[in-house]
DNA sequence: CCAAGCTGTGAACTGTGGTTCACTTTTTTA
DNA sequence: TAAAAAAGTGAACCACAGTTCACAGCTTGG
């Protein structure tokens, strides 16, 4: 036995691997899912293709990690403000501005992470960060229907209908795509979108 | 002179191009712009795949001319819904309705048209696209602002989030990806939306 | 029917970008 | 320090799909 794997070289190795998810992290928010080439995290990352390929299998598993890191961060800002004592209405609405102002904050991340056709594993990860969104605000839709703060609907189409509401109003091709592109700051723009959001689901002016 | 394109002629030309037309749009319906190949749509017209050329200069150019076909037929229902002498919000109603139960026949069409990320030709005609039915929408919003059918608002941001909300419930993907995944049936989650759509906009039950 | 000029053909070409692999360098232990 | 084994390298490979082009087959007007 003339080799085995030491701390020092393990902590080196956890480092690249880090790096080399940050680099395409970072790649992805500048460009999207598509537009990123392995050679590209591979350059931005200071070190070869080979090995890249040491430490993800392919460019579908590398992405696979990407979006499941960038999807954690984003469901556990949510999952946070959508706990609190304030009523059901109020928390959604919390919430809801949080998610619309991280999705403006980074666009074209939101825009990979929500909508962007990307490889069929990485999409499945993207079903598993859709349900869990979706149950996030579903369990508090019920929770606002039990307190009477909300009438009583289908709180999974409803909490569907929110996430497409703002999607399709920050990050849809209609949205302002740079910042004063349109008459109407973000502020206004979120506001407008809140109030159809929580209109739509029946509750009484927060 | 020894030839000339004569009438006949023009009108086989005529038929080759709408037959190329009509099968690339049924492959896009079946798959998405991205999975659809110029052989393929060549082979399912019967042509060679150099015939194809000589009739579009390039993909981007077939498909620019596909999504304008696709889009004129569907803008043109919704355009025409919105017309009556109801009350804007049942209106309304009535242009969503249609546009959920068509994107629901076609739901790869639809998704293909809404939301698929296509090349930037093609994708100019998407806003193109998307500026009509805002627009569409948004004047009835308006109307039914004047009316005294609908509070004020912002009928711009209204009628985005009104896309956006049926979209993603639709064919977005959490939406029952095949008839019967869901316990709900297709005319219970179209009314459900339909009714977050017209609470978001404010209009009282209709 | 013939020449001119068009339309139709599909095998071959090409650019792109993910992936591989023979090789070099580094690390570890005896 | 030497042998063993892993980590690192990057030029070369390969598959795929859009595009081209030299050629065959029709149409037309004389």
């Amino acid at each position: 036995m003339a080799y085995r794997e030491t701390v020092k070289v393990k902590a080196r190795k956890a480092a690249t691997r880090n790096k080399l998810l940050t680099s395409a992290t970072e790649l992805v928010s500048e460009a999207g899912f598509r537009q990123v080439q392995m050679s590209a995290v591979a350059r931005k990352s200071g070190v070869a293709v080979g090995t890249l390929y040491k430490y993800f299998a392919s460019k579908e598993k590398l992405f696979t990690n990407v979006f499941q890191m960038a999807t954690e961060r984003e469901v556990s800002h949510v999952e946070l403000a959508l706990q609190g004592s304030q009523s059901a209405p109020q928390r959604l609405r919390n919430a809801l501005q949080l998610f619309a102002e991280r999705a403006l904050k980074n666009p074209t991340l939101a825009w990979a992470l929500i909508a962007e056709p990307v490889d069929p594993e990485v999409d499945l990860e993207r079903l598993i960060y859709r349900a869990r969104y979706a149950q996030l605000f579903e369990r508090t839709i019920e929770q606002g229907i039990t307190a009477g703060d909300l009438p009583s609907q289908n709180a999974n189409c409803s909490s569907t209908a929110l996430v497409g509401a703002i999607a399709e109003s920050l990050i849809g091709p209609l949205a302002p795509k740079h910042p004063g592109d349109n008459s109407l700051d973000q502020a206004t723009v979120i506001n407008h979108i809140l109030n159809f959001c929580l209109q739509g689901l029946g509750a009484s002016k927060t």
